[in-house]
DNA sequence: GTGGTCTAGACCACG
DNA sequence: GTGGTCTAGACCACG
């Protein structure tokens, strides 16, 4: 299993897996079409309940990362809106606020911004 | 008061805060050493609870982005410690995978970061 | 096959069938009597099984929108029963508190109505 | 209490509590800014579980019926988006598809129609 | 006090 | 076999 999960983090385990794997994802390792582990074996390798691993799938779904197809399992699914939601701008404010006060120069910020985009290309 | 909130939002008030005054150092709007309102005022300005805003001031402090100084003023303090923190760095992983997914190209995301960066120049 | 399915809904796929089935009869393009394909020919074009688009005619003849003749032919039956069941108008119920909550007025609604009706009329 | 269930119906008990409060603020009965009961007291009062009525309030936030506020309990809001969702018309069109196959005329679904849009003014 | 999260365990509809 | 629903009961962060 590709997962990991800090137990004792404030970040909910139903995020935790949410965000694994949508940054799973965009680096790649999990392809266009992939077919995911279903709810229980991920629940059993994992020791994460049904019940929160489903919500995390819920999610995924809903936000259209994936799809849950009634007759086989649930595949990894890629709709290129080219939107860029308020809330991801609004993350990326504040990731860059940070990274500002800092010390980072805007140079340094883009030259990190780069090294993590291209961390997909392995 | 520069400050707006979302009541509804699943982000708590106190982050918010917080979210919020990181911005504004990072937007120049809150320059360093100036001089931000007291818990008290705050409070009684926005409607919003005493210890609530006090969480925040403290979570600022630890973060090192004020500093309180012995007459119980609170002023903004920058340390550019020039480290970025794994937390700082695994957001903007997640940030930039989200954008990537939607189908932004590096240079997008770039040209975003770099937007975004500059907002602070006004 | 005038049929369209969406694999990734919640809505199962027996129902899928039966809904498109029922619009298609009302909108005229299935009239009275036209024979529907067999419940093998539906599966194999459509990549459905067996079981479900027979579940999806079973529930569509209980209803008594098909037929079954002697030669196992499926054919479209027009009742006019002119009862509007419980279950139709709790649905009926629960659609327009939705658009008069998204703001429509009762004009904006009905000239809605009227266009959906209007549809079949092509 | 005003909701009423259904424990037989295929329609999951989370999804009654959110069409049922949905009909409620349609016909009045709910108003704007109005205090719904805590999870925990309809949970207490239906004898349906606590995460069923919580999943039923998740859902209703979602789709931008109600507020839960941090600080208080939960609201009625009503944003008139005038926005009609696919989902909406699609439901739309099914319904009207079954009464006019029942047999009722343009002018005896749209004064169904009115009638049902107008059980608010109560 | 409030909603949000999580577990263990069960049952069911769909296919 | 798959995901979806539900319960009883617990704990926690927020305010």
């Amino acid at each position: 299993m590709f997962l990991k999960f800090d137990f004792g983090s404030d970040v909910p385990l139903y995020m935790q897996i949410r965000n694994q794997i949508v940054m799973g994802i965009a680096s790649g390792k999990l392809a266009e079409g992939e077919q995911l582990p279903t709810v229980r074996s991920l629940a059993d390798e994992s020791g994460i309940n049904t019940m929160t691993v489903s919500k995390a799938y819920q999610l995924l779904k809903q936000e259209g990362y994936i799809n849950t197809d009634r007759r086989g399992g649930t595949t990894v699914c890629i709709k290129e809106k080219k939107v860029v939601s308020e809330d991801m701008l609004e993350a990326l404010r504040l990731n860059i606020s940070e990274l500002r006060i800092a010390g980072l120069s805007k140079e340094e910020v883009l030259s990190l911004c780069d090294k993590v985009y291209g961390e997909a290309e392995k």
